[in-house]
RNA sequence: GCCGACGUAGCUCAGGGGUAGAGUACUUCCUUGGUAAGGAAGGGGUCACGGGUUCAAAUCCCGUCGUUGGCUCCA
């Protein structure tokens, strides 16, 4: 796709003389392109002209000429072309690497290949616009970035914005409003959602299909308060690494003690774990809850249900010895999978976070526990054979991670089920267990969340299913729902949500059949 | 938080300096044995909020709030 730069810079170029240009590679779904338009007023009307430009230098099948360039020569070429990203990107690069290339009367600089010449290129469009910092950088220029995506066929594109407008029909946000599962209220305030009695019952088959499978994972479950102390978060480390960026401490009008919304559930129940002596036989432990936690997110991160403000996490928090840490992930590892299976996510990928290793001073604990931790996700991923990609520098503070991605409708990707290992807070809450030798010994701990949080679940669950619960018949088993989006155009059969209830495996195993072909026959 | 766009009836949106419109939904009535049926009437909006310009502002300007596309961030 870099084989269109040159020709939305020549349009450009055309059309709003003195335009500069930053880097515009290839993204998954087309490619961008970062545009300094000076003083010129540009939106998103003006795609189109430009889009009519392109096509029509396209049609003049302009070969692309190559040619290697000194750094020297390179440098000299921008100066005088008054053009400080390029010389930027060049200050980069290595001299003897540097190439040029040349289409029509536009040079650039390229590192290629590319295709032999502009006839090759069919279908353009540009998609949207959007404000992006010059490398990312908020202390930097600000400039125009042009999203757009091409195909060598019209129909090819033609089939690509119908997907677009069929994913904007998944979107939650919609979709949520009108089967009237949840709203925002600007009163309440903003990334708080209220969940409306056809979301709550969704919510709730979703926590009743959890706690029974933890229940027979051993998991017991726990209640935890909103607030606690900040002298707790001091402990657990949140409040010196998030305590500035957080919701502030809630005051008391007599002793003028500090409380805090919860950001984090593990921190409490730490302290249920410490409420009484431990004995390595009673490991491991499994406190669970269904804790909801407030994050003070920036208000431009907020996005319908998938970032929210105030949320609840299907939390749960293993306590067992370093010799039980593999197995236990493993175990956790089934539960995910489990979960995912039974609501029909096949599509999800597996992150292994790490620690960034250039930078070890965002995270707390020891080199020797982050090694022990990342080898123990490493492991127990390859034994389930999952198939994993490594980020770096995408470690919790306290622990690696093992996140489980699945992409919305609009093939944003979200993180829902995460596993971590964590050495550091049974160190801070000084956790303990009498072991076989009669010696204090410290527990491991496992943070786990299969659903991530049940708002981001359900946005990517309606999206998942386009709001066709029915389809839930994949949760099967214990939960079986479904509604309808339109009573008029489904079969009586599908009940109204809030009609919903839960069916005995047997009937529900009857019911799915009818229901798998009816919704076949559809 | 930063930059851009947007904010008109429950929803989708048109309009645009002279005191508000459509479709749909809703209410009532009529018609109709059928899968988002037709007709009639009706209710509903200080055009997000607050300032300013003006004889006059929903319409122009500024600010605030919110939504949204990105950027940065994400326990």
């Amino acid at each position: 796709m870099a084989l269109l730069r040159p020709l939305i810079s020549r349009s450009l170029e055309a059309l709003y003389p003195g335009v500069k240009f930053g880097i515009g590679p290839n993204i998954e779904n087309g490619f961008y392109y970062d545009v300094d338009f000076g003083d010129q007023p540009f939106d998103g009307a003006a795609l189109e002209k430009v889009e009519q430009k392109m096509v029509e230098l396209a049609k003049a099948k302009n070969a692309y000429q190559r040619q290697a360039i000194s750094k020297e020569e390179a440098i000299s070429y921008f100066k005088e072309k008054n053009d400080p990203y390029k010389l930027d990107l060049l200050e980069g690069l290595e001299d003897g690497s540097i190439t040029f290339y040349t289409q029509g009367n536009f040079v650039d600089l390229c590192r290629g290949p590319h295709i032999p010449h502009t006839g090759f290129i069919k279908a353009i469009k540009l998609l949207n616009i959007a404000g992006a910092y010059w490398r990312g950088d908020e202390t930097r220029p600000m400039l125009t970035r042009i999203y757009g995506i091409s195909f060598p066929k019209a129909k090819e594109l033609q089939e690509y914005l119908t997907k677009l407008e069929e994913a904007k029909k998944r979107d939650h946000r919609k979709l949520g409003r009108e089967l009237e599962l949840f709203t925002f209220s600007e009163k309440v305030g903003m990334g708080l959602p209220l969940w409306l009695p056809k979301g709550t019952l969704l919510r709730e088959r979703l926590i009743q299909f959890m706690k029974r499978a933890q229940d027979k994972s051993g998991y017991q479950q726990v209640t935890t308060p909103h607030i606690g102390h900040k002298a707790l978060y001091e402990t657990s480390g949140h409040y010196e690494k998030y305590g500035k960026d957080s919701f502030q401490p809630i005051h008391t009008p007599n002793e003028g003690e500090e409380f805090l919304l919860k950001p984090m559930n593990c921190p409490h129940h730490c302290e249920i774990y410490k409420h009484k002596p431990r004995s390595y036989k009673d490991l491991p432990v499994r406190y669970a809850e269904f804790g909801t936690v407030y994050r003070y997110e920036q208000s431009g991160e907020l996005h319908g249900l998938t970032r929210v403000r105030g949320f609840t996490q299907d939390d749960a928090h293993i306590f067992c010895r370093p010799d039980q840490v593999k197995e236990e992930f493993i175990k956790v590892i089934d539960l995910v999978l489990y979960v995912f299976k039974a609501l029909g996510f096949e599509d999800y990928t597996a992150q292994i976070s790490l620690r960034d290793p250039e930078n070890k001073t965002k995270y707390i604990g020891e080199d020797e526990a982050w090694n022990k931790a990342e080898a123990s996700i490493i492991e127990a991923a390859a034994e389930r054979g999952l198939k994993t990609v490594t980020e770096l520098g995408e470690a919790a503070f306290y622990g690696p991670k093992l996140d489980f991605m699945v992409k919305d409708a609009l093939g944003r990707k979200w993180q829902l089920g995460t596993i971590q290992v964590d050495y550091q807070l049974p160190e801070r809450f000084k956790l303990e267990y009498v072991g076989a030798d009669n010696q204090k010994h410290r527990p491991v701990m496992i943070h786990r969340a299969p659903f991530g949080s049940l708002e981001r679940f359900v946005a990517v669950l309606i999206e998942h299913c386009a709001g066709n619960f029915h389809y839930g018949y994949l949760l099967s088993r214990c939960v079986f729902y479904r509604f309808q989006r339109n009573i008029r155009t489904m079969p009586k059969r599908y009940v109204p949500i809030w009609k919903m209830r839960i069916l005995s495996e047997r009937s529900t195993t009857e019911t799915r059949r009818s229901d798998v072909k009816s919704v076949m026959q559809k």
